[in-house]
DNA sequence: GAAAAGATTAAA
DNA sequence: TTAATCTTTTCC
């Protein structure tokens, strides 16, 4: 039928309501939270107390990444989301003590019957369409935290889907949060995962990847070989985009969701 | 103003 | 296979 004519990206006769931007900062001591309950969720905009944490001096695996592995520049954001997505495969997520690598990818993009830019700009997704470079986080379910990374510039509406990590460094912390005592890819594997062991809200979608404090990417190493597929959990879209090969992984890595056996050597 | 659906996860 | 859980978007 024809559903692909209002996909046309918005002009600005749309109105932005401003969304809850409260970004927060973290400074680059490590926080550790003492309070053990993982499984409520605190509440979006009631921030944790400064005063319940306690402040520890940044370890030397924090300097040993800053040093090697360099917080990427806005530049490198400013890319189509087909061509960003592949590139994020191996960088390094890091936010507190915790320094995710990025295993899995899929980007969604303008004219794009999955993406949630299909409908234009709305408070939820205005970051989609800003400058690429920030963070854009959204509630699914009504239980998970999705990151994405906005792509391309500004007016885009293009993002790359963080669906897999694997630990690199605040494995307790990692657990903590995921309320799981495992060392497997079952503790990193989905997008709902990865928010949650990154402790995000959606307070943090717009926040900028680029600068430090707070979510961070870094600079990592390139995967010798990648894999891609269909995107996973999109079946109320087009065939054409059902289809199209926009999962992107890292090839051999047990940290990937599933379904693992549709993903193929390009 | 009401209702359906969702880029998922964990447990039965 | 299904419940959990709630915001966003659409429909009347």
């Amino acid at each position: 039928m024809n559903k692909k004519k209002k996909i046309q990206q918005t002009d600005k006769s749309v109105k932005i309501t401003n969304p809850t931007k409260t970004i927060r900062k973290s400074s680059t001591t490590i926080k550790v939270k003492p309070q053990p309950k993982p499984k409520s969720r605190a509440k979006p905009g009631s921030s944790f107390q400064e005063k319940d944490e306690i402040l520890v001096p940044t370890t030397s695996v924090s300097s040993v990444f800053l040093e090697r592995f360099p917080i990427l520049s806005s530049d490198f954001y400013q890319i189509e989301a087909l061509d960003l997505a592949p590139r994020l495969l191996g960088k390094y997520l890091k936010k507190d003590d915790v320094v995710l690598q990025i295993t899995e990818v899929e980007a969604y993009r303008p004219n794009d019957s999955a993406c949630h830019g299909r409908f234009g700009i709305t408070a939820r997704t205005a970051p989609v369409f800003g400058p690429g470079g920030h963070a854009y986080v959204y509630l699914c379910y009504g239980l998970h935290m999705m990151l994405n990374v906005v792509a391309d510039k500004e007016g885009v509406g293009a993002a790359v889907l963080i669906r897999s990590c694997a630990p690199v460094s605040g494995l307790e912390t990692i657990q903590q949060r995921r309320g799981l005592k495992s060392e497997k890819p079952v503790l990193l594997t989905g997008p709902g995962k990865v928010g949650q062991a990154l402790g995000l809200s959606t307070e943090w979608s717009n926040h900028p990847l680029f600068t430090p404090g707070g979510l961070e990417v870094l600079d990592g190493p390139e995967p010798e070989k990648i894999v891609v597929g269909p995107r996973v959990g999109i079946e109320y879209a087009s065939p054409e985009h059902v289809n199209a090969l926009w999962r992107f992984a890292i090839a051999g890595s047990p940290w990937i969701s599933a379904p693992k056996n549709t993903l193929r050597p390009p």
